[in-house]
RNA sequence: CGCGGAGUGGAGCAGUUCGGUAGCUCGUCGGGCUCAUAACCCGAAGGUCGUAGGUUCAAAUCCUACCUCCGCAA
């Protein structure tokens, strides 16, 4: 079966590289084009390109595809596959249809909920107590094709997105290997998608970060797991912008008032939400690394 | 050359403006107190002040170059 993979980051080059583990015949590898990225604007490339390069795959990095240049690329290798994973660009009908065996898709999450570009994050903001993955025929429409596989992960009490991502992203690539398997030999289902049910993950965004207060516990744990690695969430204390990587939460009667800071000590930096008690447990200031959240106050000379 | 911040005992920091004895809160080790303790008291060890060079009688501090880390930007 020749296969044609499309990805990017991370969470791709984890199923492209269980193809190449597997043995499977990768023709080439489409990926966007590098760009000015981290400290120094250096120009960087993607995880599945690097990856791609060490197996001395061809690699395309085509700015759009929708100029017909990618189709007629593609149709050149006439793959029986195409291996979409977090590709971040909708692939238009006519590259759709160039495969015989069809356009696969692995995503983030169980459709069709949390459709879009961050499923991951999404399922551990909204609380969710259940994540997976869905291997799919794709369509014109984000995330809509018919589905054909799902595989199932309970989302832990304390588990990050991040954490949460990299379990994902290793499912993700054991599910598309079962994926193909069955195309292979014509016993791939083809369900259709509820699309009333359908739910949407857009892109995190930086003003998504500070910490209501007012909310519950679990909320805010959600929210600081579901933001962490990236943006993370942050709390305005001591007349700073802290970053919060970690928290531990307590629910309990407390009169004080949503965002009262009620102690800060070695144990941490106890704050009153909605039900209860949020402790810090984890910040990182500006500038500064990662610390423990007594580090921080040993620093500041701030206990109470 | 995209912009900015930071490197000081094991941890987190002050000291740098205006050069002049290496300091704070913890931790560690020893001793004491206590029925007991992560509590309290006494004492000790532990630092090439990121690296290299320069200026100076004298550099953590001023000058130059470099290294590493962090934030913005995604």
């Amino acid at each position: 079966m020749k296969i044609v993979f499309m990805g990017t980051p991370d969470f791709a080059a984890a199923s492209l590289r269980r193809l190449y583990e597997d043995g499977r015949e990768i023709a080439a590898v489409f990926t966007q084009p590098d760009k000015p990225k981290y400290r120094g604007m250096k120009l960087t490339m993607s995880p599945v390109k690097e990856l791609a390069l060490e197996r001395g795959t061809p690699v395309y990095q085509p700015q759009t595809v929708r100029d017909g240049e990618a189709e007629s690329i593609l149709r050149a290798i006439a793959p029986d596959v195409i291996v979409v994973v977090a590709y971040g660009r909708i692939l238009p009908q006519p590259i759709l249809d160039i495969p015989p065996m069809g356009c696969i898709n692995i995503h983030g999450s169980i459709l069709p909920r949390l459709r879009g570009s961050a499923p991951v994050q999404w399922a551990v903001l909204n609380g969710d107590r259940e994540a997976g993955v869905t291997s799919m025929y794709m369509a014109a429409e984000m995330d809509a094709g018919d589905m054909i596989f799902i595989t199932k992960t309970p989302i832990g009490e304390d588990e990050t997105a991040g954490e949460l991502y990299a379990r994902l992203a290793g499912l993700g690539a054991e599910l598309l290997l079962e994926t193909l398997d069955a195309i292979g030999q014509g016993v791939a289902p083809r369900i259709p998608q509820d699309h009333s049910q359908a739910t949407y993950a857009p892109p995190l965004k930086k003003d998504m970060s500070p910490i209501d207060w007012t909310r519950s516990c679990r909320e805010i744990s959600c929210h600081v797991r579901g933001l962490n690695p990236w943006p993370v969430a942050t709390a305005e204390l001591f007349d700073t912008v802290l970053k919060v990587y970690a928290v531990k939460t307590e629910q309990s009667k407390t009169d004080a008032a949503p965002g009262t800071v009620l102690s800060a000590g070695e144990g941490g930096i106890q704050v009153a939400c909605a039900d209860g008690v949020v402790t810090i447990l984890e910040v990182q200031a500006p500038g500064k690394r990662r610390m423990a959240a007594a580090d921080y106050l040993r620093g500041r000379r701030l206990c109470l």
